[in-house]
DNA sequence: ATCCCGAGGG
DNA sequence: CCCTCTGGAT
């Protein structure tokens, strides 16, 4: 593959983000939640599973356990029950009685708005907490899951597209100095739903890719 | 059959 | 660096 200079990378990387937003719509489906405690909740949730189904229990959860100490308290398997149709149901649950825990004992029943902080709760790592941080406190954040990895090494976004082992902090750091921050939380989702939806791990779309023109991944495809 | 907008643990 | 956890949709 043909070298590229560093300046033209960054300027390719830049036209294929306004093409994402241009021709990738908004997904009409997205996690429901009015509180940054609800979305913790749904996104922890949400692992393996999509943000239509973490719909559907999302409200008898919130309704009945309105704070973190409720949801401290609740019974295991009052709990398992509501979240059984997700998936992961028995690692889901004590996530989230340990999340509730953590929460009551060290952030009085807060959501913390650090990364750091947040990433010591159950069940939370760097991703979810980069979803909370952009979506309930707007602090600019980079989510980085598999579909990031994916695209990004596809697009050579990354440096180590080429690595068996990509580190996904790594990939946070170079992409996070090549986007304004107000444009991280954006970006990462409009990835995530592009890696799902056109560029499949297996199967990718590139016929129907909106980035084609540029993505070196094409011809190898 | 295969995949799903991860995280914890060995 | 693996592996596991799980049901539902397609």
């Amino acid at each position: 593959m043909p070298r590229e200079s560093k300046r033209a990378r960054l300027e390719r990387m830049h036209a294929e983000y306004a093409l994402l937003v241009e021709e990738i719509p908004e997904p009409k489906c997205a996690l429901n939640f009015s509180t940054p405690l609800q979305l913790l909740i749904a996104t922890v949730l949400s692992a393996q599973t999509t943000d239509k189904r973490v719909n559907t229990v999302t409200p008898e959860l919130f309704d009945r356990y309105p704070t973190a100490a409720d949801l401290a308290n609740a019974r295991p398997a009052d709990l398992e029950a509501i979240i059984r149709p997700l998936g992961f149901y028995r690692s889901k649950s004590q996530h989230l009685l340990g999340l509730a825990a953590a929460l009551e004992e060290r952030f009085n029943g807060e959501v913390p708005r650090t990364m750091d902080e947040l990433v010591t709760l159950p069940g939370v790592g760097r991703k979810t907490a980069n979803v909370v941080l952009g979506n309930a406190f707007h602090v600019p954040g980079f989510p980085v899951d598999t579909h990031v990895m994916r695209v990004t090494g596809r697009l050579r976004w990354r440096d180590d597209w080429n690595s068996a082992h990509p580190d996904p902090v790594r990939i946070e750091r170079e992409i996070c100095a090549c986007f304004d921050p107000s444009e991280w939380t954006d970006l990462s989702h409009r990835l995530i739903v592009h890696g799902r939806a056109v560029c499949h791990a297996r199967k990718p779309d590139c016929a129907h890719c909106p980035l084609q023109a540029t993505c070196p991944f094409v011809a190898v495809a």
